[in-house]
DNA sequence: CTCAATTTTCAACATGTTGTTTAGTAACAT
DNA sequence: ATGTTACTAAACAACATGTTGAAAATTGAG
């Protein structure tokens, strides 16, 4: 029985590793089943022993993640004392965060990394990356004033608006482009400004 | 000569029309070319006359977006004078761009909100924000001070984590998670400090 | 060890999608 | 009229999907 469990296990798990393999190669949309259990040398028809489809299978590999990263940070918070500041808090929780990257990292650059399609907001972070680009680069100071990669500013603030804008978006488009604009000044001084 | 054209432009647009309808019901990855040309009520074949497949409608449309895009910040660059400041700037370029935003709602409100797959960032950033969620409600004077949604702040913070996470990943981790963590620092406080 | 029950694997099937091709039609230009 | 262009209709092979029934492997009970 326990060996059952251990070979079904390791079936369920033969066919995550091939997969993920497989990704390192091919965009998501464009496996097949067939790719999978041809590299995991089983039958086609085992993989729907073990999953539903092609989603499930990424979707399980997700929540395991996901899940992984909920822990790394509540072990943070239940170290949080009351005279924790908030500067001092967003920062341990920035280390943790980019920790939890660090380890998973061989998954995750899969994942963000994938051009295959449905990067929608990768293409459209490119497109707009590459307009501000140009625009601060003709800034002489600014580039002299950078203690950081171009690359990095740019991923940020991009990703940034891409965030306020999705949510903008999902909101029903709740506010005028000129109240967003505010906003987006307004956190930025919110964060900077908490000490 | 000039009636031909126009049929062509005018089937193309068609197809176009009714594949943005289609995706307001279905994930991209979920329709099929019969789909549209079903909707379109035009001939299988026709489809393959104007497009290579499935994604090379999508990357069109979506061309054609980016390009509106690069119009309106050209635009906006091109009244710049030298008196002009950074902040003023950046505010421009906010403005700008949620304009844009707002112009193109529909079609954005589609694209950015398909969850049917590769919507993997949307999920990071949904476990991810959950998580801050917790530790800011916890936090008294945060929500007294907040003179926006939270969830705009949530969206924000957590997309330009993503963005130098992203960053990050694609640059082959060249930092340590301490480095990034101080990098996230720096540049809230660069985009503050620019006067 | 043996064997029946259970679990895992597999080959074959029906179904549906893709992209291509062929032949034919309709609208227009020269 | 003749040729060109844009589309239609139907058929095609190639391939992917999810299912099923039979076979094989693994297990615990006797």
């Amino acid at each position: 029985m326990s060996i059952y469990i251990e070979k079904n296990r390791r079936t369920k798990q033969l066919i995550q590793k091939s997969f993920m393999l497989i990704l390192e190669k091919k965009s998501f949309e464009s496996i097949t089943i067939g790719d999978i259990t041809k590299a995991a040398k089983i039958n086609r028809g085992t993989f729907y022993l073990h999953f539903k489809d092609k989603y499930d299978l990424l979707e399980q590999i997700e929540q395991q993640l996901f899940s992984d990263l909920g822990t790394h940070i509540d072990d943070l918070q239940s170290q949080y004392s009351s005279t924790s500041t908030f500067k001092k808090e967003q920062e341990d929780l920035a280390v943790t965060l980019f920790q939890f990257i660090e380890i998973h990292s061989p998954m995750l650059r899969i994942f963000l990394s994938d051009r295959g399609r449905a990067g929608f907001h990768i293409r459209f972070r490119d497109a707009f990356s590459k307009k501000v680009r140009l625009n601060l680069e003709k800034n002489e100071t600014f580039n002299e004033r950078l203690k950081f990669p171009i690359e990095y500013f740019l991923s940020f603030i991009t990703s940034a608006f891409l965030g306020l804008i999705e949510q903008w978006v999902q909101n029903g488009l709740d506010k005028t482009p000129q109240e967003m604009a505010m906003l987006y000044i307004d956190i930025i001084s919110f964060i900077q400004n908490k000490e």
